[in-house]
DNA sequence: AATCAATTTCAGTATTTATAGAAATACCGA
DNA sequence: TCGGTATTTCTATAAATACTGAAATTGATT
């Protein structure tokens, strides 16, 4: 186990919006930037991007382009290794 | 699972002393503050009792008191619940 | 090319968290 | 009760993180 990346992991993890898009993501394969807003009540804004940050750099999540939607993923095999609970 | 408590879970672990104090002690049954110090190779000071009240508070740590002493111990069940990696 | 929709980047402020010296507390032994 | 040790609380500063409006970017569509 590499320490600096399960302290960005749990550093990702441990904030209440992120979270939620773990726990949303870990429901469908994936979703856009718009429809997570929908589902998760908060405005589509730059707040969510910047939440998405941390869980992609530190590989809770992979994204897709098509067109002009980015699709978001949960990289299942990272959450399993160091939060099983969540999934 | 509560939110809450995976929030408080989660955050206490994404900091890199803490993360250091949880897998020290998932090593040993128990250990005083100073003890600790001496492992981790950071002062006794003011900066760990900091560090080790978001491992209490979020059910991570128990203490016990003996005389001058206080020993922390890993609760178990909790660290398996959320990040069993570290066990 | 002009426009539109989805998303990010920029820039600034607000809030939270980390660090650490000094003082306070709690218990022990003489 | 006095002195010493372990630890925490107080207080202040520094650093990191969160939030958000506005501008910029990118690709689709006409």
């Amino acid at each position: 186990m590499n320490d600096d990346i399960a302290v960005k992991v749990y550093k990702a993890l441990g904030e209440s919006t992120r979270l939620q898009i773990v726990k949303l993501l870990a429901g469908q394969s994936e979703l856009a930037c718009l429809e997570m807003a929908n589902q998760l009540k908060v405005p589509a804004n730059s707040t969510l991007t910047h939440h998405l940050k941390p869980l992609l750099d530190c590989g809770l999540l992979a994204v897709r382009r098509e067109g002009t939607f980015r699709y978001y993923s949960l990289q299942r095999e990272v959450l399993a290794q160091y939060a099983p609970a969540l999934l």
